[in-house]
DNA sequence: AATTTGAATATTGTATACAATATGCGGAAA
DNA sequence: TTTCCGCATATTGTATACAATATTCAAATT
């Protein structure tokens, strides 16, 4: 019984993870109410489920609840998402620092097959998710499980707001590739100050090609 | 109508205010199990309100669930502790760099008062939220909402283990205050890059006197 | 004796029913 | 017309009842 995969999932659980997916694929879209004896008829459970599983979500920051007055899907204002860029940074510098002297040929062979499969064609839609899985793995040499967790909600939710509000530049798709290449070349080398710097400029230049894009529509 | 300050509050956030208090005040220990029928009649309410402040407290890090099996009050192991003082460096030294350009001569003021408050007798008991309340109004300037209560949830967690395993020496606390002083005289002169030397200095010296202490306890 | 099996019990998960609160609309008063 | 009140409706919050799962402990088998 090494690995007990089919573990027993709570109708919440399961619950939580579809809206959870409906909210990061922008089908329930930033600012729409949920009305929870709808949204529970239509998945076939009651609301004590679809209750507990909005709860676990505002936790995640995907929803926000008022009471007597319901969940609604969190709206991520321009501030926050600058906010959760900063947070990125302030994690991922921490982690990538301990993760590098961790490293191992198996982990940056994982790496390069992560690039290569975010340069596929069919990579370009599961930006988000590739992106992430890149920086999980680069960090788990670190091994900091709360903050990775911790990591992971921040991305996602920068996620969701990159799919809701706009899909990211060619050009920029493309220096990040570049970009993550580079960062396991001087993880490669163990050169943890060269890679910060590198991993500095990366998200921030993540945030500006994204939030530049924001202003020039919100002046529309 | 400018403070509505009697809002609305549903049996499951105050159930949750109870259960987080006598967590943090050590009256529910690391590992204890959580009946849920009988903590709700012990409180006068049914499960399903008990069951979404459970949920609440588990997002915070305060309780596990497991389906099926309960809640029990979550066991910190000194390897998590260490990562949360961690997570607090990581969070500190951005909101201290970017809130001391910000500080107004009201913020040092403040600051000063709760020194003051810290070195009196009544102040070891509250150690713990002062400690917290500090280093809250140095970092308020920095208009970081989202990071500062994320590092709030951090400290609440330390200050449960610390409760639970071990009080802090009398020397440890006055260098703490101490370092407090000096970190506000820092901000005052704008001095940055010393004020975020000195703050790694604090967190970590503080780590090292919590998980000496603990190792020791270990031991015997 | 040690291990296993399985029914009895305890505890959690979910559905249904009811209570409390918010929202929307129509009419009355200014 | 505009504003304000109050009732009707919709929606959320909570209690009770029931179903599903886990735990316990004694008897049976080796």
């Amino acid at each position: 019984m090494a690995d007990d995969t089919i573990l027993k999932r709570t109708m919440a659980e399961e619950v939580a993870d579809i809206l959870r997916g409906r909210i990061l694929a922008g089908r329930l879209k930033a600012g729409e109410p949920i009305r929870q004896e709808h949204v529970a008829k239509e998945l076939g459970v009651s609301r004590i489920p679809l209750r507990e599983a909005l709860s676990q979500l505002a936790a995640e920051g995907f929803v926000t609840l008022a009471a007597h007055k319901g969940a609604v899907v969190a709206p991520l204002s321009l501030a926050e998402v600058e906010e959760l860029f900063e947070l990125r940074l302030m994690l991922e510098d921490g982690l990538l620092a301990r993760a590098i002297p961790h490293m191992g040929e198996g982990d940056f062979a994982m790496l390069d097959a992560l690039i290569d499969e975010s340069r596929a064609p069919d990579g370009l839609k599961r930006w988000g998710e590739l992106n992430w899985r890149f920086h999980e793995v680069m960090y788990l040499p670190a091994a900091r499980p709360v903050t990775l967790k911790l990591l992971r909600r921040v991305h996602d939710n920068i996620d969701r707001y990159l799919r809701l509000e706009i899909a990211m530049s060619a050009e920029g798709r493309n220096r990040g590739y570049r970009e993550h290449q580079e960062l396991v070349e001087l993880a490669r080398a163990r050169d943890i100050a060269g890679a910060r710097k590198l991993l500095a400029k990366h998200i921030t230049a993540t945030a500006e090609n994204l939030t530049a894009t924001l202003k020039v529509r919100a002046e529309t």
